[in-house]
DNA sequence: ATCTATGGCAAGCCGA
DNA sequence: TCGGCTTGCCAT
């Protein structure tokens, strides 16, 4: 049937060259479609589905859905087969585990859909569609292909020699399955990178009250102006003509205006600008922007055929076109920690302006609602000027991680852009078993074969025990070596065989593959789908990538690929242990992880064991990491190669320590390398909730202990911090310190009515604010000072100077100094003069 | 609708 | 006053 059948709409469809960037569903012509990216016009081409595969459809109304899946009811696939039939024909296809698949088959990109039936799963195990289709199809997103009359094949591209070459060593000695995938890998994250045509949008709305931002479902007050700036620069701006009081006045020459005494015609100017374009780019555009103009457009006698926007539940896409929200893309935490390292805090356009390309928003005094034209024009195309530069800036890094995360995943670019790393991870698994024809489990069938936890967690409330922190040696270290296990948790899912079907196997033979520290065993007859993807994805980074990004002989724009492509896959590989121990993940199987976290420490303790064994001084440790008392090559190399021989775990030097100082805290400390760089962990000094004041100081501190090269050069050293401590100490006495140095900055958690059990200071601060009608929500940073009096705390917009509580403080300082003192072997009394400090101290110090 | 994990520290709250 | 608990932030 439909497999030969073109469809009629992609009949004559002819394309050089096509990226695949998106996957989608017609509901008026039941049909999926792809969105591909045409390269020689720069327009996206629709291609309609015509492989004959039925769509199965969900509603909430039985009957109707029944109605409207009459189709596949009557499908022989389904007919033929028998209940019995079916469970046994899976089994044997299977691994060891019945696996049913279970999941809406209409979820394109994977929504999960609580509307199960056998029926599903009869007729999933005989066709495919929507998610599995492009799979079956051989497709992956952001790959090329060429279209010859409506039909789809992959264009074939050269991978590099010395990649290949290289790889054929380093796979030696490894399984098929592992040899098939990094093959795989290299070839996807080896092909081109398409040049991607963009306009960033902005828009600017009226509101009568400045500080309120518009509601986009109500959509009542009018569009004031829409920027458009462009990939090669072209800026245009769309201003409505308020008639008196706004004279036409210049705007920069460079910006091409238009004005429109009409709004709708605005917004229709506007279509035709997003319809020039194959992809849009917005900052919470799904949020507001587009969605502002999509209620607008409606509100001002559009309809929906007029408007080129496609609305769903939580974005907005574009008929014949692409939309990234660039907003969602950085809120995601695994973005902000492990690709960008934290470089911006807060999700704003100005914040991630200002840390990534060192420019924020346009300051200006006036609301948009009381602006000249020129300054509107200016403000809003300031805002589509950031969004723009946040895709293009270091080469294009953004569009090169959105592709990359697009073909590791396999999911198409406004899926990947979207979502959070636990999605990209149950894609990249689901491909998998989809390839193999396997069946993929519900989270209650994994639940209830393989069961939950046997560790106690240290902490209360956790499901399982995880890593090992080393008690450190307090005091000061010289020559001293860090090795860690790099990529430690990954590493251990691809040595030890990790999966949710080969932990707890049913074979009898396999019960004594035990894990350590843990009662759980492991198959030993078959390989799991996540230890071969995981570990070959680790390969690929370790071997290839992560040495490649740091050769500097090689050409800049190859470098910068490879950073990308090393660093898309660390944060794959980071989650790819944790989402196995997240209720959230549709593979959900707690034994993994705890399997995962025993090995990890088993892995660990074997290496503090065998470097005391050679009489190495073990100083501290955390997770996958030795701080060893030595420097000595011959004595590190052998640790190394033990590593590798004895666990099958690659240990790394990674980086000496002129000195380390270590208190008797976990997770703190300072280390000075050889070139004088500083490595501070956990110290009160750096976090982001302490007072600017105090982090100066702080720094300044650094700075001296950073330039000690001996023992005896503390002693200068010494002298030096004190008199920054006490500089700091009259400073705040004298009250020279401005409200803004002195403010803690603390995150809400969840809003102000939230926090039941107990009020912390910094929602005291914000409730004052509150009561002022500022409106406080959840990730909103309070500033607040310490004060003396009944709340102890102020906001600082409502504090004054001379009610700041200076005892206060001065603990704090004494705290924070502390914390780097006693590891020197200096007490803080003794920098700022014992005699004025007695009336202060109360806790005494630690160790 | 969305959400990777556990371990550890400092500070403050709050009831015994 | 003490100690358990909550909170936020950080390490890995």
């Amino acid at each position: 049937m439909g497999a030969e059948a073109l469809s009629q709409e992609n009949q004559g469809l002819n394309i050089g060259e096509a990226y695949l960037l998106s996957v989608g569903y017609d509901g008026e012509r039941r049909k999926a479609f792809l969105k591909l990216y045409d390269t020689s016009d720069d327009r996206i081409k629709i291609w309609y589905d015509d492989t004959g595969h039925l769509p199965y459809c969900i509603s909430k109304d039985p009957l109707e859905e029944l109605e409207m899946n009459e189709g596949i009811a009557k499908h022989p696939g389904l007919a033929k087969m028998e209940r019995a039939e079916r469970y046994d024909a899976l089994r044997d296809r299977r691994l060891d585990v019945v696996i049913i698949y279970a999941k809406d088959p209409l979820a394109i990109g994977g929504r999960p859909s609580g509307c199960i039936r056998d029926l599903v799963r009869a007729w999933e195990a005989n066709i495919k569609y929507a998610e599995s289709y492009i799979y079956d199809l051989g497709l992956v997103p952001c790959m090329p292909y060429r279209v010859s009359n409506g039909r789809l094949s992959p264009m074939a591209h050269e991978l590099p020699m010395d990649a290949v070459a290289h790889l054929e060593a380093a796979l030696e000695g490894e399984d098929e399955d592992h040899r098939r995938a990094v093959r795989e890998w290299i070839s996807l994250l080896e092909a081109p990178m398409p040049k991607l045509k963009r306009v960033a949008l902005d828009i600017e709305v009226y509101s009568p009250i400045a500080t309120r931002v518009p509601d986009p479902d109500e959509a009542e007050h009018p569009i004031l102006c829409i920027g458009f700036f462009d990939n090669e620069g072209r800026k245009r701006i769309l201003i409505l003509d308020r008639g008196e009081g706004f004279e036409a006045e210049p705007l920069p020459g460079d910006l091409e205006a238009s004005f429109f005494k009409s709004e709708a015609d605005m917004l229709r100017a506007a279509f035709d600008i997003i319809r020039e374009y194959p992809i849009v780019l917005t900052f919470n555009g799904d949020d507001f922007d587009l969605n502002y103009i999509w209620h607008r457009a409606q509100r001002l006698g559009m309809g929906k055929g007029d408007i080129p926007l496609e609305v769903g539940r939580e974005s907005i896409s574009i008929k014949n076109g692409i939309h990234i929200d660039l907003y969602k893309f950085f809120v995601n935490k695994s973005m902000q920690v492990y690709a960008f390292r934290q470089k911006y805090r807060e999700m704003t356009l100005d914040d991630v302006g200002m840390a990534l390309l060192g420019e924020g928003k346009r300051k200006s005094a006036a609301s948009v609602s009381e602006m000249s034209y020129s300054e509107l024009a200016a403000y809003c195309m300031k805002d589509a000027e950031l969004t723009m530069r946040l895709s293009t800036y270091d080469d294009e890094l953004v569009m090169k991680l959105i592709v990359v995360l697009s073909r590791i995943s396999f999911l198409g670019i406004e899926d990947v852009s979207r979502q959070g790393v636990s999605n990209w991870i149950r894609s990249m698994l689901y491909r998998e078993h989809r390839r193999r024809g396997y069946l993929i489990p519900r989270p209650d069938e994994i639940l209830e074969l393989k069961g939950t936890t046997a560790t106690e967690a240290t902490i209360k409330g956790k499901k399982y025990k995880g890593a090992i922190v080393v008690e450190p040696k307090p005091g000061v270290h010289f020559g001293v070596a860090v090795l860690d296990f790099a990529s430690l948790y990954p590493s251990i899912i691809k040595m030890w065989n990790l999966g949710y079907e080969t932990i707890l196997c049913p074979h009898e033979e396999c019960r004594d593959n035990l894990v350590p520290d843990t009662p759980h065993w492991i198959c030993r007859k078959r390989r799991a789908i996540q230890s071969v993807l995981i570990g070959s994805l680790r390969d690929v980074r370790v071997k290839w990538y992560k040495p490649k990004s740091k050769d500097k002989t090689l050409p800049e724009p190859k470098r910068n690929w490879y950073m990308v492509v090393q660093d898309a896959l660390k944060v794959i590989l980071n989650a790819s242990y944790g989402v196995f121990g997240a209720e959230t993940f549709s593979l959900y199987c707690p034994p993994v992880a705890e399997a995962t976290a025993a090995i990890g420490r088993y892995v660990i303790r074997r290496a503090i064991e065998k470097a005391k064994s050679l009489g190495v001084e073990v100083l501290y440790g955390d997770t996958d990491s030795i701080f060893l008392g030595t420097t000595d090559q011959a004595l590190l190399n052998e640790l190394v190669r033990w590593a590798k021989e004895e666990l099958g775990m690659e240990l790394e030097i990674d980086k000496y320590y002129r000195y380390l100082a270590l208190s008797s805290r976990k997770k703190n400390y300072l280390g000075v390398r050889e070139d004088g760089s500083v490595d501070i962990k956990g110290l009160t000094g750096k976090k982001r909730h302490v007072p600017e004041f105090l982090k100066k100081a702080f720094y300044d501190m650094i700075q001296i202990l950073s330039e000690v090269r001996s023992f005896d050069e503390f002693n200068s050293a010494r002298e030096r911090i004190k008199r920054i401590v006490r500089e700091c100490y009259l400073k705040l006495k004298n009250r020279e310190y401005s409200l803004e140095e002195l403010a803690f900055n603390v995150m809400m958690g969840k809003s102000p009515e939230g926090y039941t059990k107990t009020t912390p200071q910094h929602v005291k601060a914000a409730r004052l604010l509150s009561q002022r009608g500022i409106e406080i929500k959840p990730g909103d940073l309070i500033a607040f000072v310490k004060v003396t009096g009944e709340l102890g705390v102020k906001p600082v917009q409502l504090a004054s100077k001379n009610e700041i509580d200076t005892e206060k403080y001065l603990e704090y300082i004494s705290s924070t100094f502390e914390q780097v003192l006693d590891a020197l072997g200096i007490e803080f009394d003794e920098l700022i003069g014992v005699r004025r400090l007695e009336s202060f101290f109360g806790p005494a110090t630690r160790g």
